[in-house]
DNA sequence: TGCGCCGGCGCC
DNA sequence: AAAGGGCGCCGGCGCA
């Protein structure tokens, strides 16, 4: 039987740029009541080094990465023994588990009282307070947030001995080690009447790949500041400039707040009365008149059109350019959330745009090179190999495996005409393949999550600025007539002969890939009458409840992607910071965002560094292999080097297939 | 004034 | 019959 301790640490506040402040103390719980002991921080380190060598000791704690990420800033030569035990599934995580359980039964990030989404603040995340709350009935808020809480305040106490601390200060780290060790005792109960055992089976998965991802936090990343003010400078001209411009029709302000309310005026007497409004609300029982870019770019108002055009900066002034410019000062530290409901990791720095020049703000640290490695056409893959465990086959694994071009063999089908006949003419150019083949890759990508026709073409128009009627050249009248569609729960207008085109696409594609017709023909039988159902991630056996038709239809890919590429995070992780005869040795990760990682990499040897990309790339292909095993021979990643973040960095290798740094100035020339 | 809701939009 | 999934962050507005 393992010897399960709880464990929690007090430290100096968070500040920018350093999320793993000094430890001042720390405290233990066992099971048994009294148990608790608060640790000096010298005692917490020969403690954690004892438990750690030990190998039946287990520890738990609420949020555990940050109290491993303390001790191991704390006291570098613990790194080697935390990364052990993980590996050895010796660590626990009382969130973690309990978003384990929420998805297994359906209720992840929901009120279970109400039905209604939690709050930002205990969401996603899981905090102690409403763990204590559910598990064992007590409301400890009030005491985190007391005015006199000592929680945020432990950097008063470093060096004071243990016995002189108020008693505050010390009942508080005792009462949530004991809190802790009580609610994972309690999930350990209710896991038995859980279906699937509440999915604790994949806790430590889930850990290690936590583990990873505080650490990447941790370390964070730098911005350049010439390039930041570079940016501001663009921004701000281009801000004002649209501010002069719709400030005289009063969609702005005179101190450059926008006017909602006469902006939604403007637009309802372009719609002469009738403009598309938001779907209805408890607060807006009739919809708001909508204000999104589609919506502006058809209204046939120049002004309106132009404002439609005009919404980016609005978004890069107020979002990116703060935190650009503090990075230039101190490390940003992106947040990740390792488990969401469909088992996919969120993070607040998943949606750095691809275009504008946010991205190249970001600047490896001198001595070190960015190395960006992602999965080709992941989902592809997964949603093939889900499909080989449900169905019992996969055209589109087939077609993988060959190395044909997917989007090319989808449109073969649309245009009735064969893979090798199709595949000349894409590659010359012609207008009629490429573009039915980039009518292909929409569908490809969005269907198999069982996106309806009207759907399809909302997404279509709106992400990727097609026009399904004009793509497929059988109209050029497009939005002549427009029909409502309903788009996650809301409606949306859409012209009526891209839905129409869509349909008929979506018919030729599910003849392209048969074993998606067979999947939405289950997903239909399972969910008829509005009935939930359970989605299984294969291989990993993770269980999520409550699904309706399209969830089922998409976790299991989704699903399977997030295990693989969490695999990977922890090998390429391990590797960088205890392997000290891997070529990643010493490098560090930075980002994960759903198929991608991306690293700084130790630069300061052209072979090492060579080595070292070769190796995080191999790493995340043996990952996803052992998830994706009828998929393994096409799984794809290729490393690229380069010293600022960008869309556009690319593979580049010497004669001899030596790995070099990718330049922007290369691919211009 | 602060907070929560909502629309809108960035990414995969 | 039809049915995108998943996030996080921002500003504006309505309410207390």
């Amino acid at each position: 039987m393992p010897i399960l301790f709880s464990f929690d640490t007090e430290t100096y506040p968070i500040q920018p740029g350093l999320l793993a402040p000094p430890l001042v103390c720390a405290s233990i719980a066992q099971e048994s009541p009294g148990s608790e002991r608060l640790l000096s921080a010298g005692h917490a380190r020969t403690w954690l080094r004892e438990a750690l060598r030990t190998s039946d000791v287990h520890v738990t704690g609420a949020n555990l990465a940050y109290d491993l990420g303390v001790m191991c800033a704390d006291d570098p030569r613990l790194v080697d023994a935390v990364f052990s035990a993980a590996e050895a599934g010796r660590f626990h995580d009382v969130a973690i588990r309990e978003a384990l359980l929420d998805i297994a039964r359906g209720l992840h990030g929901v009120d279970p009282e109400t039905g209604r989404p939690l709050g930002d603040d205990e969401g996603a995340r899981y905090p102690l307070t409403l763990l204590v709350r559910r598990h064992l009935d007590l409301d400890i808020s009030a005491d985190k947030h007391a005015p006199d809480a000592w929680r945020l305040r432990y950097g008063e106490l470093d060096g004071v001995p243990l016995e002189q601390w108020p008693e505050g200060a010390v009942k508080y780290p005792l009462r949530d080690a004991r809190y802790t060790l009580d609610v994972h005792l309690s999930q350990e109960r209710a896991a038995s009447s859980v279906p699937n055992g509440g999915n604790l089976h994949a806790e430590a998965d889930q850990v290690r790949a936590a583990l990873a991802l505080h650490f990447a936090s941790v370390w964070g990343l730098r911005t350049d500041a010439g390039r930041v003010e570079e940016l501001r400078h663009r921004v701000e001209a281009e801000w004002r400039a649209n501010r002069t411009r719709f400030q005289a029709a009063g969609i702005f302000r005179a101190n450059g707040t926008k006017d909602a309310k006469r902006l939604a005026q403007l637009v309802t007497n372009a719609y002469n009365g009738t403009p598309p409004v938001t779907p209805p609300s408890s607060r807006f029982p009739e919809g708001q008149v909508a204000t999104d870019r589609d919506t502006l770019l058809d209204s046939g108002d120049s002004l309106l059109e132009e404002l439609g055009k005009a919404g980016k900066v609005d978004k890069y002034r107020s979002t990116y350019l703060g935190k650009l410019e503090a990075g230039t000062a101190t490390p940003l530290n992106p947040r990740f959330n390792v488990l969401v409901s469909t088992t996919r990791v969120s993070s607040d720095y998943q949606q750095l745009p691809q275009r504008g020049g946010v991205r190249e703000c970001h600047k490896a640290r001198p001595g070190y090179v960015f190395c960006s490695v992602d999965y080709a056409g992941l989902e592809l893959r997964t949603m093939a190999q889900r499909a080989i465990w449900d169905i019992g086959y996969s055209r589109m694994a087939e077609a993988l495996l060959a190395k044909e071009d997917v989007h090319t063999s989808a449109a073969a089908t649309f245009l009735g005409e064969s893979y090798e006949a199709l595949l000349p003419r894409v590659k010359a150019k012609e207008p009629t393949a490429t573009s039915f083949r980039s009518l292909a890759k929409i569908f490809n990508f969005g269907k198999g999550g069982g996106l309806g026709a009207g759907g399809m073409a909302y997404h279509a128009r709106a992400k990727d600025g097609v026009r399904f009627c004009l793509l497929a050249k059988v109209a050029d009248t497009c939005g002549v007539e427009r029909v409502p569609v309903r788009v996650q729960g809301k409606v949306k207008m859409v012209c009526a002969a891209c839905v129409e085109v869509s349909r008929h696409y979506g018919n030729r594609w599910l003849d392209a890939w048969p074993e998606q017709r067979a999947l939405f023909g289950r997903a239909s039988a399972l969910t008829r009458n509005g009935q939930l159902v359970d989605a299984m991630i294969p291989g990993a056996t993770i269980l999520r409840g409550g699904c309706g038709y399209t969830q089922w239809l998409n976790t299991p890919f989704q699903g399977l992607g997030a295990v693989g590429a969490k695999l990977a995070t922890w090998r390429v992780s391990r590797e960088m910071y205890v392997d000290r005869r891997s070529p990643l040795w010493g490098s560090r990760l930075v980002l994960m965002v759903h198929d991608e990682l991306v690293a700084e990499l130790r630069a300061d040897c052209p072979n090492r560094l060579h080595d070292a990309a070769e190796r995080m790339a191999e790493l995340m292909r043996q990952a996803m292999r052992e998830v994706t095993p009828d998929l393994a021979g096409a799984i794809e990643a290729e490393p690229a080097l380069s010293r600022v973040l960008s869309k556009d960095a690319a593979t580049v290798r010497d004669p001899s297939r030596r790995l070099l740094v990718w330049e922007p100035e290369a691919k211009a020339a």
